[in-house]
DNA sequence: TCTGATTGCTTGTACGGCCAATTAAATGCC
DNA sequence: GGCATTTAATTGGCCGTACAAGCAATCAGA
């Protein structure tokens, strides 16, 4: 990341037309959580690629290997995705060979979803990587401000859990 | 949200194979900050939908809107994003009418981005949803609270920023 | 029992986002 | 000047993600 101060603007007819001093669209928590977020999901990207995994595809194995096989809507609802989300994102699993899918006996809509032998190997090294991910994303910061952050953001998501 | 209850595990060969109680990949910081950040971009895909923007576009225009015309290079730097996102995502900005592009006279590879006049209609109502999102991220929490996240978010924006 | 509503899932379409490979322009070094 | 290197942008390909539309199985009420 070097200092990008080779293009200056205000060399036009109006050179006030642009709120260089004051932003019209000043830092906000709102910007902060969209930067941190994103380089947040590309350094766990960094960390499941070599595992074979995609940003996204831990957290859907994590519950099947905390809960177990499952039918798909559980996963929707546990995850908060989509339906057409979750579809193609075990489509793709099971192409990897980590899920199995078969329709359930209850309910012949369902799609029970199971990890396979493959997905179990993978366990370890995604608990490793996560853990490693979290402590790259904590670092420098004490117990009682992890807490903090913890607290914290379980109230945004509370907020945003509500609608408007 | 209701609950979701209606399987229960631990009706297999095994019973104990899955991490019911104490789950292996136990809830982290890095697990809210995903769901949080799902929540966040999908409250501002609500706002701005009307506006015909998608969300990560308003970003963009905010760095315009505050900055002017510039070369799609500092785009690049300034929203930490891989430089075919920008392009495209400036294309469909084009398309939508909300920038226009032309190629730089100082520099023939560069291409300078600009905001239209539909953008500048736009800006206000940019800012207003921004604003709704901000609050209703934020609902709930006073000032001490607000100014703790914004610090938090920061330390660990900068520990994901700099590499492993 | 039949029928309308609901539920579970899939497919089409589109966007944000990344990586890899490519082209063209600018720069730096000899 | 000439050539290797760097930089700006683009395109192809892939995945996560959402919405809309649609199909099939289930459920509930008349």
């Amino acid at each position: 990341m070097q200092a990008s101060t080779r293009w200056l603007p205000c060399q036009q007819e109006n050179p006030c037309a642009y709120n260089d001093c004051m932003s019209a669209t000043h830092d906000t928590i709102s910007h902060a959580l969209s930067r941190v977020a994103r380089l947040h999901r590309s350094a766990a990207g960094q960390l499941l690629r070599r595992l074979g995994l995609h940003p996204g595809q831990e957290l859907l194995m994590m519950q099947l290997w905390d809960h177990g096989p499952q039918p798909q809507s559980q996963l929707i609802d546990l995850l908060g995705l989509d339906a057409s989300t979750v579809t193609r994102m075990v489509q793709r699993l099971e192409q990897a060979g980590f899920v199995r899918r078969r329709r359930s006996d209850d309910d012949r809509r369902a799609v029970v979803v199971e990890p396979t032998a493959a997905a179990q190997a993978l366990q370890e090294q995604v608990v490793h990587a996560w853990q490693q991910l979290e402590d790259l994303t904590l670092r420098g910061l004490d117990e009682p401000e992890r807490a903090a952050v913890a607290e914290l953001l379980g109230r945004i998501e509370n907020n945003l859990s509500q609608p408007g």
